[in-house]
DNA sequence: ATGGCTTGAGTGTCAAGA
C-alpha cells in the first residue's frame, strides 16, 4: 500500500501535475493540502478519469484538503471535531481499513503573531482528536504540511533559522506531542540523504540551492509503523515548470 | 535591503504563504 502527501499551492494551477503524478506512482492514496479552491471548482471529473474517487473540503482563496484514492472512501470527516474553524484544513476517510487524517497545519507567520497564537492552539486541539482516533484505529495514518521542521537537521541553515517560525521550540513540542501519541515520523525511521527537504522557498532559487526545510510528514501509528518500507521525498515535480513550492512525500507499507 | 516569488482576488496592487 502506497500512501502519499503534497501541498499543491493551488489545484487550480496543479492539476496537470497532480495527474501526470497519480499515473506514474499509482498511489492507494493521495493527500492534498492548500486547494484555494470552493468546492464548487473542485476538479472531481478530471481526476476520476484518472482512476481516483475524491473526498473533498474546499474554500475561495485559501487552504482546502482532499484524499484521493483508488478505492471509495468511508467514514469522511471534515475539519476537526469539536473544535470550531473557518479555515479548512483537515479532512479524514477510511481507505482499504486505514484512517487517513490529511491536515494543513496553520503557518503561524511569526513568533508571537495573533496567527502564531491560533497555530498553536490548532495544534492542541488536533492533538487531542488524533490521540482519540488513535484509540479508535489501530490503522491510523496523519499525513499533511505540519509546516514545522521538527529538528534543526530539517533546516538548511538553523542559525538563520533558530527561534523563527516553523523551527520554534513551541512548534517543535508541539510536534513531538503528537510523535508522543505513539506515531513514528515515518521518514526517520529510514536512512535518508542529508538536507533531505520538502519545501523550498519561489525566491532566490531556493530550490536550485537546496534552501529548504523538511515540514512535509507522513506519522504512522504502531501497527502501519511495523508494515512501513520506506518513505521518500519526491524531488521530481519541483523541477517542473510551474511548480508548487513544496515537494510529494510518499510510504510504502506491506 | 523585512526585499527576493507565486497565487488568488480582480484590473490596483495587496494579502498570504513559509
Amino acid at each position: 500500500m502506497k500512501l502519499a502527501t503534497w501541498n499543491v499551492n493551488s489545484l487550480n494551477v496543479r492539476l496537470p501535475h497532480v495527474l501526470d503524478w497519480l499515473r506514474l506512482h499509482q498511489p492507494d492514496a493521495l493527500c492534498l493540502q492548500e486547494l484555494k479552491m470552493e468546492d464548487a471548482r473542485f476538479p472531481r471529473d478530471a481526476i476520476m478519469a484518472a482512476g481516483y474517487h475524491s473526498a473533498f473540503l474546499g474554500q475561495k482563496t485559501y487552504n482546502g484538503v482532499a484524499i484521493l484514492s483508488r478505492t471509495p472512501a468511508t467514514g469522511v470527516v471534515h475539519n476537526i471535531p469539536g473544535h470550531s474553524d473557518e479555515q479548512k484544513r483537515v479532512i479524514v476517510a477510511t481507505i482499504s481499513g486505514v484512517r487517513l487524517v490529511c491536515a494543513y497545519v496553520p503557518n503561524g507567520q511569526s513568533v508571537g503573531s495573533e496567527k502564531y497564537q491560533y497555530k498553536l492552539a490548532w495544534l492542541q486541539a488536533f492533538r487531542q482528536w488524533v490521540a482519540e482516533e488513535a484509540v479508535r484505529s489501530s490503522r491510523l495514518a496523519v499525513l499533511g504540511d505540519y509546516n514545522i521542521a521538527p529538528e534543526d537537521r530539517d533546516v538548511h541553515d538553523p542559525k538563520a533559522w533558530e527561534g523563527q517560525v516553523l523551527v520554534s521550540e513551541p512548534e517543535r513540542t508541539a510536534f513531538r506531542a503528537l510523535v508522543d501519541i505513539g506515531l513514528a515520523d515515518s521518514f526517520r525511521m529510514f536512512d535518508q540523504p542529508e538536507k533531505s527537504f520538502t519545501w523550498w522557498d519561489y525566491r532566490m532559487n531556493g530550490f536550485k540551492r537546496n534552501s529548504g526545510m523538511r515540514i512535509d510528514h507522513i506519522l504512522l501509528s504502531p501497527e502501519l509503523a511495523a508494515r512501513c518500507v520506506s518513505c521518500t521525498v519526491d524531488l521530481e515535480p519541483r523541477k517542473l515548470e510551474r511548480p508548487s513550492d513544496h515537494a510529494p512525500v510518499w510510504c510504502e507499507l506491506n
